[in-house]
DNA sequence: AATCAGCTCAACCGCAGGTTG
DNA sequence: GCAACCTGCGGTTGAGCTGAT
């Protein structure tokens, strides 16, 4: 058995995990994750990479701060259907159900300040709005902290630079956002042209019940990436 | 300039439901 | 029918950032 807290990588994602990641999913479909996480060498567990596939790393995910009409969305929901949150993202596409949790939870603890002292004349300009939720919510989530922006403009690192390296490459990486079509319940992933060799290497992977060990060296193969830390570029493509 | 408080968001955890053998 | 395993969901936490003092 394996020792969980051990062997399995916590906390942050790193760039080369993430392009890891993006490969294998982009491979195998996001699926099976635990044998996505196994196959691929990430030490983490299914769970995790399922959860930073899709809360961070899926293609159609919108970036950035909730419109009014998506905030609007999310209240007429929430008393609609209560804390279900994945069935509330499943109607507001490209934003995720932590996403959402998040906004909620902020949506609330304003609210609750609110409550507690209702009218303050001395209230900051961010919390200068009517009881109305959705007011409040737009005003407020608009005004305070351009943080989410900045990152998507210009901010460290975002998938949107991983798939820019990744097209700079050229390669057989891959392709991302374009080549992925989304339906509300579920996404498609449009593979690019395979060879035949590729193509039948993967069908009789999955038929022939995914013997770990051929596919670790099938992914190699695949994927010879270097996980030397180069600072200027990812060595990772072929 | 330093410190503090509040906010955001990524990530973890536990549980429930579904699937497979 | 049952146990083991996997996936997905909702709740919670904590690191990092930002603005206020």
């Amino acid at each position: 058995m394996k020792n969980v807290q051990e062997e399995y990588r916590k906390g942050p994602w790193t760039e080369q995990e993430d392009i890891l990641l993006v490969n294998f999913v982009h491979t195998f479909g996001d699926r099976r994750w635990d044998f996505v996480a196994k196959v691929s060498g990430l030490n983490r567990t299914g769970k995790s990479c399922r959860l930073r596939w899709v809360n961070y790393l899926h293609p159609g995910l919108k970036r950035g701060k909730m419109t009014p009409q998506e905030e609007r969305h999310v209240l007429e929901l929430h008393a609609k259907w209560g804390n279900r949150w994945s069935k509330i993202a499943k109607k507001l596409p490209g934003r995720t159900d932590n996403e959402i949790k998040n906004y909620w939870r902020t949506h609330m603890r304003k609210q609750a300040q609110e409550k507690k002292r209702p009218m303050s004349p001395t209230s900051s300009s961010s919390n200068c709005c009517s009881s109305s939720m959705t007011t409040a919510t737009t005003q407020d989530t608009g005004g305070s902290n351009g943080k989410m922006n900045q990152e998507c403009d210009d901010g460290n690192y975002s998938m949107d630079d991983i798939w820019r390296e990744i097209d700079q490459s050229g390669a057989n990486i891959i392709k991302p956002v374009k080549d992925i079509y989304y339906s509300e319940q579920s996404c498609y992933l449009n593979f690019p042209p395979l060879s035949p060799t590729w193509e039948s290497s993967l069908e009789s992977i999955w038929n022939m019940g995914a013997d770990e060990s051929k596919m670790s060296s099938f992914a190699i193969d695949q994927f010879p990436l270097s996980f030397e830390h180069d600072t200027s570029a990812w060595s990772c493509l072929v």
